[in-house]
DNA sequence: TTGACATGAAACCGATAGGTGTCCTATACT
DNA sequence: AGTATAGGACACCTATCGGTTTCATGTCAA
């Protein structure tokens, strides 16, 4: 009840997939075209395209025609129900994360899949 | 780098199925043999064994065997991984999100899937 | 030691995922 | 008007997923 994002994926099937991920993280600064978006990867256009409306049935990013383009741009609101199933995690481990959970921070800050 | 799952399954993928996120939270609280866990479940014991390699691929669960029955334990370790994924987009829907978020928060607190 | 129970392993199956290429339409350029 | 560009739609392919059933093995109880 939490969500309602149209379509048969769900934010969890969403960010299961590598690419996917990626196409979320190009578009955290700036939203932009398919062409520009598949640019970035070793995959055809169409494939990218797919991936698109996968993110978008999750309600990761939204579009917006502009002449003959298509932009997508992120958004981060569904992204609370991830954040929120995490949440339920969390309790359990503030106890027994201290010098390793500072590791596995720090080593977030170079991380780049 | 940040995690070493041994398996071809990461974190991602092995919470994006519902069944898994299930077992999860069956976890929580308990360690549990394979009868136990499958008796949750509509389908096969032999099915519910395979999302367990899968979390076990991932790390999200540890095998201990006892006499002729395997227990099966939760490890939050890897949630982690997606903590600081999360963590990333954080920034963006800090401001955005106030009302909207409280009425997610709320909701989160009679969620059960 | 004989039989029941707990579980993993293996072979199999239909549906879906991720990818491709081709085609069609709408918009832009000149 | 005519051509190039952007991107969605569609048909197709292969690998993987989630599920099943059957079989094998190890352990507990009589």
């Amino acid at each position: 009840m939490s969500a309602l994002p149209s379509g048969k994926h769900d934010v969890f099937q969403a960010i299961a997939d590598p690419t996917r991920r990626e196409v979320l993280k190009l578009l955290v600064d700036q939203e932009m075209p398919v062409n520009v978006i598949s640019g970035h990867f070793p995959i055809s256009r169409t494939a990218v395209s797919k991936h698109l409306r996968i993110l978008s049935e999750a309600g990761l990013v939204t579009e917006r025609k502009v002449g003959r383009e298509t932009r997508y741009k992120l958004e981060t609101q569904p992204l609370q129900e991830l954040r929120n199933w995490l949440h339920y995690y969390e309790r359990y481990w503030e106890n027994k994360m201290s010098a390793l959970q500072r590791l596995v921070e720090s080593d977030s800050k170079k991380e780049d899949e």
